[in-house]
DNA sequence: TGAAATGTTGGGGCG
DNA sequence: ACGCCCCAACATTTC
């Protein structure tokens, strides 16, 4: 067997498709037969193991990820960890002398990958890693100083000063497989799901998978986009691009995304300030950043960026903390969004927004807490975007929000979700309610009260906290 | 990608 | 006609 003819191992992870991949597309360039594998290894990711939302869409993803390859005569081999030994074991069954993968930016799983290239380099495998994850490396974005950004604007700035990032690449176009494809596990032996069907509302929501991401992302741009800047801003519509899980597992890059969003809109490019193309083109551009601050603060997972927050007097509050998750705060905007996650495994951007700072500023609870409850519970669970939304929000993380900074649930909520849409349909106990009262129920008098079959306490919770008197107290706790 | 408190202005009611 | 007050509307400052 000549040497141009053994195998590669192609090793997937957050780069769940065949289009626009690099490490598939140069696997595939050595015209050598090759495997594609998964390891399931989630006690090699640190403090961060994917969470049961994100199992859930990963399960759908790797299952709609086979039936491409299948399609193009190859499939996806699943294995179980240690990575290290699978992968080892993998050459040695195969006879595979090079491994690719796509590059990750998790501490964790920075460090494993690197122990992982030096252990195969070391037996004498090729290791090849390429970027399909960010449009600008973190490493390739300085400040003049040469050092790493720490607020936005400047960053993004310096980000569109560089040549625009590549066209998308096409999918292989024959994916050969090995001749005698090594065993692997079925897709249920990995355990994914969850046992008990707390997911169901979930397949009305979403269909995981490379090409249900590209027909999302198609109509997107092509009739939503235009309405992105203001309508993005609106709970009960569907203003936002809903493209964070395809990001987050990689079914769509962010290549893609960004070419599709200017090629369609000629007229409204991203050169154009304010243009709709440049609006959205910002939040991934907050994505970019996101990763940015990952790879330089790395600590961040764990401890404020700003290190005069590392005393800061959070409470300890079950009962509150509970109270929060469940969505039973009082607050109608607050409670719609937390119901909203439950049920979807998602939440509305400008949503978590506020029940963030509901979280760390009304409640005074540690903005890790959220991250904890938002890292297990959001189908777009992502640990850069993660950490620095909640330090965003809670003031203590890069180019923060001011503490003082708090967000009135009352009145975002008349003025985002005035007509009461949004927190009719996730907190439909209240939905009877007028308009005037929707995002205030206990202002609302004992007749409409009464007329909206609903007793405060009973059907709908009196508000946990007083936000007059919890912003006061918040702003005395964060002045020091 | 706030909200509340405080300050300023100007129209209109009224003696 | 004039000055005074009230207060809504808007602007600025503060947290």
């Amino acid at each position: 067997m000549s040497d141009t003819a053994r195998p590669s191992i192609v090793w997937f992870r957050h780069d769940l498709r065949l289009a626009d991949n690099p490490a598939l597309t140069a696997a595939f360039e050595r015209e050598s037969p090759v495997v594609c594998v998964f390891i399931w290894a989630p006690d090699e990711e640190g403090d961060w193991p994917p969470g049961a939302a994100s199992r859930w869409w990963l399960h759908h993803s790797l299952a709609r990820l086979d039936e491409q390859l299948r399609a193009r005569g190859n499939r996806l081999l699943l294995r179980r960890g240690p990575t290290m030994e699978t992968l080892q074991s993998l050459t040695t069954e195969t006879g595979a002398t090079a491994v690719f993968w796509n590059r990750r930016y998790e501490p964790a799983v920075v460090r494993r990958d690197a122990r992982v290239l030096k252990e195969l380099k070391h037996a004498g495998v090729e290791v090849v890693h390429t970027n399909s994850a960010l449009l600008f490396e973190p490493w390739d974005v300085q400040t003049g100083a040469g050092r790493p950004y720490q607020v936005f604007t400047p960053f993004w700035k310096a980000c569109l000063a560089k040549p625009a990032p590549e066209e998308p690449w096409p999918a292989p176009q024959r994916l050969c497989e090995v001749a005698a494809p090594p065993a692997g596990l079925e897709l249920s032996e990995l355990h994914l799901l969850p046992r008990i069907p707390w997911d169901r509302g979930f397949y009305d929501v979403w269909q995981p998978g490379e090409l249900e991401a590209q027909q999302e992302l198609s109509r997107f741009v092509a009739e939503r986009i235009g309405h992105y800047p203001l309508a993005r801003d609106i709970p009960g519509e569907a203003g936002t691009s809903r493209l964070s899980p395809r990001l987050h597992f990689g079914e769509l890059s962010p290549r893609q995304v960004w070419w599709q969003s200017n090629r369609n809109n000629p007229g409204s490019s991203i050169q154009v300030p304010g243009s709709p193309a440049n609006t959205f083109l910002r939040e991934i551009g907050w994505r970019e950043f996101a990763h940015h601050i990952l790879h330089h603060f790395p600590q961040t997972v764990r401890s404020p960026l700003r290190e005069r927050f590392d005393n800061f007097p959070w409470r300890r509050d079950a009962a509150a903390l509970k109270a929060w998750q469940r969505g039973q705060t009082g607050y109608p905007i607050v409670d719609a969004g937390l119901r909203e996650l439950w049920a979807t495994g998602w939440m509305h951007n400008r949503v978590r927004m506020i029940v963030g700072s509901f979280l760390t500023k009304d409640l005074l609870i540690s903005w890790t807490a959220g991250a904890r409850w938002f890292w297990d519970t959001l189908v777009d669970a992502d640990l850069a975007n993660n950490t620095l939304g909640w330090q965003w929000i809670a003031g203590c993380g890069a180019d923060a929000a001011p503490y003082f900074r708090i967000f009135n649930p009352v009145s975002q909520g008349e003025k985002l979700d005035g007509d009461g849409r949004y927190v009719r349909r996730w907190a439909p106990e209240i939905s009877q309610l007028p308009d005037a009262v929707i995002h205030r129920p206990w202002e609302a008098d004992p007749n409409e009260l009464q007329r909206a079959g609903i007793e405060l306490g009973r059907d709908y919770p009196e508000p946990v906290v007083d936000h007059a008197v919890a912003r006061k107290q918040a702003l005395e706790a964060y002045g020091k």
